[in-house]
DNA sequence: GAGTTTGAAACT
DNA sequence: CAGTTTCAAACTC
């Protein structure tokens, strides 16, 4: 699915297509965020009436702070490893190539404090006319590109939003068609190298707009020391061609100087440079008085140009060069380096990937980096991004292609694979379930395939071992971390006895199960079972061990990674196994029993659901406050409390009236003879047994409305805290964002129930599993 | 690897 | 909502 370029809309107005439901959903495939079509150029106001060099040389267009500009691009499907020394030929390219590009409609802000703005939204250089600089900006468009805050320090440069690996290094290329009767073209390409915290930036948020939106962080700069630094941006297009357009930032930042290596300022260092590299129609622009509009001009102007002349820009000379690419475009390239990886035909791509490029045009990465990527893409899918997530510096290797849409990894499992530690394999558990519910959040979206070996180790190890023996295989293989696959016989996997179809993941192949029908091929059957179960329990597919929710900073991520951190968000039923074997949910999450848990004998080894172990909990409390003290190097595994009963929290959990646990916690908390499930009910339980405050049942029992207790009793955050209870009275956590817990009660300890606020609001409910799940089946 | 145990899920 | 059945994982041998 293409992102429609919008310059060719023709005679619908944007804003209606903006509203309509079609064009609402290909925004959200992509990751720009479509600002309505305002004509932010106030700046620069004459479409086809001025000249590039007027645009870029005459910075005193406009006192407006724009500080970028976006070129819209569509790259194409090629992949390119051509190193920098490659590109370099292709610059070369005489001025008098006809430019084919469709630019962006450009600005130029300089304000009085020479901070220079460029804003660009689409223009098309007239291919015909060779010899003129001047664009026809008959367009106006696509994106707002002002950046508001990007007016600080000369700055200029292509920004590239990058989400991909460390050392990454991506090529775009965009191989338009050419035109037969303009034959004339260059060819776009865009060779990015990212650096890891760019990745991380730029991986954490999908958000088009952060993405905008942010000032340093995020940005691709381009290490002058590094090997990453060539830039080459190589167009390919006719000018005729508005789809020959290409999306890059450019922008100046006058926060961001040029500082040489040397130490030196750098500006007229780059300006010559720039010069140098850029066609005579850029060395035109060369010779403005103010050194900052000249090399904001030059830059910019060269940039744009020289992207549409294919003129490359070594970032090298270029310092500050910033780089800024859309996510999606990320996105793809990351994709394609998976798909390239995985010698997946480029045939297989993502709506996600497919989606910005039209027929003839996608992104392409290249460059198999080497050493392991591990990116998170933003807006990839579900469990590619966990992926990237979860792994954690490991590499992800992809070693199957998946059809349209399928899971083929695991990259959670409800079920622990025999960490080192119990409560590391906890930790990791409640970890990966969070991951895999951010990836299913993610998957939904975009819907990709990705096959994580490293995650699933012994995936084709044992094709022909028996299901247990693989189950086996899994549990004990080297990291711990390869999840599950199911083994059902009679469920067709469309049940919630199946794992895989509990974890909202479709089986795989090394699945054992029989007539599975939780495959992609069934999709509408795994949907609509799904959504049936989900009717009759929301919280059916929700982790079911759940963790603190890492907003609550004051608890610090010790605690945030203990699995003491986490709770089975149901409790379990055990009655004979004591809660000591697997077949107890909690033992199995590797959580304690809880107050919602209705087990008989109670002898849980991570916290017992009775209130009895008040010694234990004070010990552990010690216990607790030493080892959380410990860096995480992952094994320092914090010890909780037994009977904290800390209310867990879960990322997107679904969210159900506050009332439903009004019963429970009546019933249980208290009158009930059951231990208090959070710490401060713990807190609360002792008190009470010891009589010794009164104060806290006082408190308590002014609140008239039990959900209100239940909010004190798990320390739920004053707003955030949306009641999530299952329809059928079982106690779930709500999310957790703002613990009452004092932030030095790390162990849980000397919780503050007064300051609870009474009513949680219903609004600023986070993504819940259930909305993810009406969403995917939507 | 087969059989048993167990408890969650599903059903009534 | 409780009791029963089904189911698949966990466990034992």
């Amino acid at each position: 699915m293409d992102t429609p370029e919008r310059s060719k809309v023709g005679g619908t107005p944007i804003s209606k297509i903006e509203d309509s439901p079609v064009f609402n959903f290909i925004n959200s495939l992509s990751p720009i965020q479509p600002v309505k079509s305002v004509n932010s150029i106030h700046t620069f106001h004459s479409p086809g009436s001025a000249t590039i060099s007027s645009v870029f040389s005459s910075p005193h267009v406009s006192l407006h702070k724009e500080s970028r500009f976006l070129i819209r691009n569509t790259f194409t499907d090629l992949v390119k490893q051509d190193t920098s020394s490659d590109l370099l030929d292709e610059c070369n390219i005489p001025p008098e190539v006809p430019i084919g590009v469709v630019l962006s409609t450009s600005s130029v802000l300089v304000d009085e404090s020479s901070n220079i703005t460029c804003s660009l939204n689409r223009a098309i250089v007239d291919p015909a006319d060779e010899n003129s600089t001047q664009p026809n900006f008959n367009e106006s468009l696509d994106f707002e590109n002002g950046c508001p805050n990007h007016n600080t320090a000369p700055f200029f440069g292509i920004e590239l939003d990058v989400s991909c690996a460390l050392s990454e290094q991506v090529q775009f290329v965009q191989d338009v068609p050419v035109d037969t009767e303009n034959s004339h073209s260059t060819e776009i390409g865009l060779e990015v190298k990212f650096s890891a915290d760019q990745v991380k930036e730029e991986a954490s948020g999908s958000d088009w707009e952060n993405l905008i939106s942010d000032n340093t962080d995020g940005l691709l700069f381009f290490d002058p020391t590094s090997d990453f630094e060539t830039c080459k941006i190589q167009g390919k297009g006719n000018g005729t061609q508005p789809n020959a357009s290409f999306d890059i930032c450019l922008y100046s930042d006058s926060r961001d100087s040029f500082v040489d290596d040397d130490g030196g300022t750098d500006e007229q260092h780059v300006t010559g440079h720039t010069l140098n590299l850029l066609p005579n129609i850029c060395q035109e622009q060369g010779n403005s008085n103010e050194q900052n509009q000249k090399t904001v001009a030059d830059l910019d102007d060269c940039s744009s140009l020289s992207s549409s002349l294919g003129c490359k820009l070594d970032s090298r000379q270029h310092r500050g060069v910033r780089r800024r690419c859309l996510v999606f475009e990320v996105a793809g390239v990351s994709k394609k380096n998976l798909h390239k990886d995985l010698n997946v035909p480029t045939s297989i791509k993502s709506p996600i990937n497919a989606k910005p490029t039209s027929d003839n045009e996608q992104l392409i990465a290249s460059k198999a980096s080497k050493t392991p990527v591990s990116f998170v893409l933003p807006g990839i899918g579900l469990h590619l991004n966990a992926l990237a997530r979860t792994s954690k510096d490991k590499p992800i290797t992809h070693k199957s292609k998946a059809p349209e849409r399928e899971f083929i990894s695991r990259p959670c499992s409800m079920r622990p694979c025999a960490p080192a530690t119990v409560r590391e394999k906890q930790s990791q558990k409640a970890i990966d379930l969070q991951q895999c519910q951010d990836s299913e959040n993610e998957f939904q979206d975009n819907q990709i395939v990705i096959f994580d070996a490293s995650l699933t180790p012994t995936l084709g190890i044992e094709e022909s071992a028996s299901p247990k023996k693989k189950r086996r295989k899994a549990e004990n293989s080297a990291d711990n971390e390869s999840c599950r696959r199911c083994n059902c016989k009679k469920s067709k996997c469309l049940k919630l006895y199946c794992e895989c179809f509990a974890a909202g993941v479709y089986c795989v192949e090394p699945c054992s199960c029989q007539g599975c029908l939780n495959k992609p091929v069934h999709e509408e059957t795994v949907l609509a079972t799904r959504k049936q179960i989900e009717s009759r329990n929301p919280l059916a597919f929700a982790p079911k061990v759940i963790r603190i929710a890492e907003h609550d900073q004051e608890m610090g991520e010790e605690l945030n990674k203990t699995p003491a951190s986490a709770r089975h968000k149901r409790g379990c039923n055990c009655k004979k196994s004591n809660c000591l074997k697997k077949y107890c949910e909690c033992y199995q999450g590797g959580v304690g029993c809880s107050f919602s848990c209705r087990c008989e004998g109670c002898k849980n080894a991570f916290g017992r659901k009775d209130g009895s172990k008040e010694i234990e909990y004070e010990e552990e409390l010690d216990a607790c406050e030493k080892e959380t003290v410990k860096p995480d190097d992952g094994k320092a595994v914090a010890i909780v409390p037994k009977t904290e009963h800390i209310q867990l929290s879960e990322t997107p959990l679904p969210v159900t009236p506050l009332r439903a646990c009004r019963p429970y916690l009546k019933s249980s908390s208290l009158s009930s003879g059951k231990p208090p499930r959070s710490s401060s009910l713990s807190t609360m339980n002792r008190l009470e047994n010891q009589q010794a405050d009164s104060k806290v049942q006082e408190n308590v029992q002014l609140h008239t409305d039990l959900d209100v207790l239940e909010d004190l009793s798990v320390d739920s955050p004053p707003c955030s805290a949306v009641k999530t209870a299952s329809p059928n009275g079982k106690r779930v956590s709500p999310p957790l964002s703002g613990f009452v817990v004092s932030p030095n009660l790390k162990g849980g300890r000397k919780l503050i129930l007064k300051s609870v606020p009474s009513f949680p609001s219903l609004t600023g409910v986070p993504p819940s599993s259930t909305q993810f799940n009406s969403s995917i089946l939507s």
